[in-house]
DNA sequence: TCAATAAATGCTTTTTTTTGCAGTATTTAA
DNA sequence: TTAAATACTGCAAAAAAAAGCATTTATTGA
């Protein structure tokens, strides 16, 4: 067997499935693992693949991404918040939730309608301050280093004082029989009273966080008006919460 | 399994949900806890996530780089706050103000020292944030969209609440006769509510705005125990302000 | 064709990396 | 404060990499 021909094979194998172990390879092409180390190595010289402890990965697979976009899943969040200005009416009351989907809902608001805007996250509160026709309360209360929002009883206090049209919310989990839950029990405590505070309840969720959970139940799927995944609503992985109750966008 | 391949999934749940448990991942990836222990500390060293106890949670909170590209005589406001540090006392409960000269203060607070953190600027409260013995604390409220800090009657009642032994204030204009005054009335209401909801008020001001006035007053220059500025405590241009009441640092 | 050289390959040994484990220290939460 | 959970340390086994060497194969120029 030629050496280009093997090299070859070894691309394509990273190409296809991101990552090749050496052994793996050697077997594959009965030669010796000193002969596909050598291969990889020469690979990983040209810039082809990346050798690592055992094997190697595709370019794609480590590369870029991480720095031109601190947010993962941009793409598709962005794709969320666009169907989520759909749902704002001039002159409502919402509230926005923190979390990076929300964040980018928070960007994707007009510039021309006229909003008042509760929302107990830092970063949404400074993102809607450029907004000039969006009012901002923040809700304030001790603020958890982790996810900067304002959690606490002060927080869920405040919110029992208020009423909105629409509440825009993130969730770390989601699930059709478990609802939504968390991570931390303080903010579930708060999502809570976001949900009681609200008219109707929006969730935002990329579909990657459909059909997981974890410990801390924040409130069951009924408790959602509208659920808006990047997916269209005719999606089948959408299946499990399309029921009467709720609604897909 | 990789290393790379498994630092990726890694990098991938905490970008997704936020924060992740070591346990829940070394179940996810069947590795020893021990492993995941490594390569999140790896990871963290990289920046590529932050490692905290039991588990690590994703940048994206925490890297809020906020710049400090066009503040006005940052070396004159760094010098105060570098004073302005020196009266913290360990498990102190204070009052930072919004504005340019305490932000500089909010980001000279050392990392060891332990504190209660009341604020009404959202840029304060971000900067606070990354200290990682700081209660921060919100105090909540519609936020003027010039100054970037809560205003308005609930913030006032909110601050009739609490009590600080120390709050940092800024002014827009300081004069020894007219004392603290400001162009927006809003702001000046909330600053007296702040004055009173603190022990001892120490006022951080360049000496640029010394003996300059404007439209809404604060507070007497009495209502204030000590004044910071860049300068000398010394300085004659300090003169006016030098009296039994005030302290000069 | 045939030698001389260079390249490629496989084997062995040594070194490094990775991983899990056990014991101890530290942190957190009740 | 104590008890539980988590982190750290050192260690040993296993896997992989690196280096050196011998054998084979390919290439080149007479």
């Amino acid at each position: 067997m030629l050496k280009e021909e093997r090299q070859h094979i070894i691309l394509n194998e990273v190409a296809l499935h991101n990552k090749v172990l050496l052994t793996d390879i050697a077997e594959l092409l009965d030669v010796s693992i000193d002969t596909i180390r050598r291969d990889v190595k020469e690979l990983d010289g040209e810039n082809r693949l990346r050798k690592v402890h055992g094997g190697a990965i595709s370019l794609g697979f480590t590369s870029s991404t991480v720095q031109n976009a601190n947010i993962y899943a941009l793409e598709e969040k962005r794709k969320i918040a666009e169907k989520a200005v759909t749902m704002l009416k001039e002159g409502g009351v919402i509230f926005i939730d923190g979390g990076t989907t929300c964040l980018e809902l928070a960007r994707q608001i007009p510039e021309t309608i006229k909003l008042t805007c509760f929302t107990m996250s830092l970063q949404v509160a400074m993102e809607l301050l450029s907004k000039p026709n969006v009012k901002v309360i923040f809700v304030g209360g001790e603020i958890s280093p982790d996810s900067q929002i304002s959690v606490g009883l002060n927080t869920i206090h405040q919110l029992s004082e208020i009423q909105v049209d629409y509440s825009f919310i993130g969730t770390g989990y989601v699930d059709s029989i478990f609802g939504l839950t968390e991570f931390d029990w303080d903010i579930v405590q708060v999502k809570k009273a976001v949900i009681k505070a609200s008219k109707k309840t929006v969730l935002l969720s990329i579909s990657e966080k459909l059909n997981s959970q974890h410990r801390y139940k924040t409130c069951d799927i009924n408790a959602i008006n509208t659920m808006i995944t990047e997916l269209n609503p005719n999606n089948n992985l959408l299946n499990l919460f399309r029921n009467q109750e709720i609604h897909l966008l």
